[in-house]
DNA sequence: CGGGATCCGCACGGATACTG
DNA sequence: CAGTATCCGTGCGGATCCCG
């Protein structure tokens, strides 16, 4: 299976220069938050509450079934989330945070907090930098 | 030059079918701090003080030389760090951490915190999610 | 309704070569 | 030493179809 072969070279050879790099748990969990939608999920479920897919796919406008189940499954492996199933006539799918899941989303908060007093800092720099360039 | 008109196309075309999204600031500092790189230089220079290119390259082993410079370019552009060249015979270049930079650091650092804090936990939720899975 | 499976484009990032 | 420019593979993520 050539398949499978190409993708055990590219992980053992990352293993391989990657080894320090692993040993840092703070790689992994910075590496999740960079799924882009994962500090989305965890802020929507924080707001409001238990959150059924369709309720979270509507708030999240603008990403795929694709992504949202993909970043879902995510949270829910790590224990961040939980998902309850419903065998009503329609399925029905809750989403709510684990204590833990909550107790992370605290943390992202802060950089939404710190994003929220030191964004006009970050515009300005930007517009000095890029009429410099110009 | 066809660069610049390139990446010019991907905002305005992100602009068209984010306005909403791109009200909101924390969502460019969100994105911002997804880029892998971006948490790992903040630390490594908090850490260290001012560092050189090369330094730095060393110190994220892994890093290849497009992603450091356009790491560190862009984080110049928002103020986060400043970059210095000095003239010599060889070219010396040193970046720092300016105080925003430095301020954004402190929280990034919780995030890190909190990882190192609970990745215990979100392992063995992931374990338990793959046992049943299997 | 809440997904799984599949196809596919293309932008992201690595490798290489060259410059000041 | 500290980049810039170029080429190129691939994996991320969107679109579509289908299922329970």
């Amino acid at each position: 299976m050539p398949t499978m072969t190409a993708a055990q070279q590219r992980e053992q050879a990352k293993l391989a220069y990657d080894s320090f790099l692993a040993e840092c748990p703070s790689r992994q969990l910075l590496d999740r938050l960079s799924d882009k939608w994962v500090a989305l999920v965890l802020a929507a479920l924080a707001d409001e509450g238990t959150m059924r897919y369709s309720q979270l796919a509507r708030r999240l406008a603008g990403v795929s079934q694709k992504m949202l189940t993909q970043t879902l499954r995510a949270l829910e492996r790590d224990g961040l989330v939980t998902r309850t199933v419903t065998p009503t006539v329609p399925v029905t799918v809750d989403y709510d945070l684990t204590p833990l899941g909550a107790s992370l989303q605290v943390v992202v908060r802060q950089v939404k907090v710190w994003a929220e007093a030191h964004m006009d800092d970050v515009r300005s720099a930007r517009d000095a930098y890029d009429a410099r360039g110009a």
